[in-house]
DNA sequence: CGGCAAGTGTAGCTTTGGCTACAAGATATA
DNA sequence: TATATCTTGTAGCCAAAGCTACACTTGCCG
């Protein structure tokens, strides 16, 4: 008889309705903190790198009009993240700078694993932008662990 | 003299705005599309696995309520990758069902690459829910590669 | 056949994250 | 100092994606 051809098969069974929905439902949540963990990233880089954080420089960083990055800060100093005094930039909480320390450094070992697998440079700066946010601990403990980093 | 002291620190040099604008604009991009695909593959799986894909299943299983299914199948079939009448389940289009294919094995391979660098299976099938959406084609020829599946 | 439960659809509200347009403060320079 | 330019802030608009509450179909079963 013939072999069962080799078809692009949906999964042999669907995973049970709860554990579906809540790998969805993580990775909604994971979405919803995704854009304050890119700008306290960036805040602390830029407060890193030239001792402030202004918010055209933040707004052009992001490829944003400044409007929208001023609402975000807005949005960052309501969840306790980070302060900023009207004309003074900003400047992240003792929370905002340890979320900058865990996410730079996440940041760092996504970019580096997608090196590792033979992605090339710029796509792998490229992706990480976005899958970084998506890395549970127990995952990135497994990157690190891959990238001999114990 | 004292070596450099090993400090968490921000990248050697900030990337050129106009890329970090980039590689950012890219994952809002990326991410705008996800649920779209989401939706896609799971209705593929659906009808694959019991011949109809009703909207009650589909918010189940996305964890999400029938209303806010409903309304994001109006917004599948505005964007013409799927087709429903009243009362009578979803279809996908030509353009929906070659999207859920793409979508489908795309998920496959990143859960795979996860698996292979030490994630945990339920790790894995849960980031990846997430990750799938900002894997660029490069990346994913990458994914492949790594793998063994030329 | 009648009725009830399940499924479907609609309306209206909220938050988020974009945008443009305009107003006002700060800074540099002539 | 006066003025022009850059920066910051505000207001108001939009679409997406979530929710609850309510109304209407369908389809099954007694
Ligand atoms: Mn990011
Ligand atoms: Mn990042
Ligand atoms: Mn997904
Ligand atoms: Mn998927």
């Amino acid at each position: 008889m013939a072999n069962s051809p080799p078809r692009a098969a949906a999964p042999a069974a669907l995973p049970a309705e709860p554990t579906q929905a809540s790998r969805f439902g993580k990775a909604r949540t994971a979405q919803s903190g995704a854009l304050l963990e890119d700008y306290v990233e960036l805040i602390a880089d830029l407060l890193a790198d030239g001792g402030e954080a202004r918010p055209t420089d933040i707004a052009r960083r992001l490829g944003v009009t400044h409007a929208t990055a001023i609402k975000t800060i807005g949005r960052l100093k309501r969840e306790g993240l980070a302060v900023a005094k009207p004309y003074r930039g900003v400047f992240l909480t003792e929370a905002g700078e340890k979320l900058a320390l865990r996410v730079r450094a996440r940041h760092r070992v996504v970019v580096d694993l997608l090196l590792a697998v033979g992605v090339p440079m710029e796509s792998a700066e490229s992706d990480a932008e976005g899958i970084e946010h998506h890395v549970s601990d127990v995952t990135l403990a497994a990157f690190a662990r891959f990238l001999g980093r114990t």
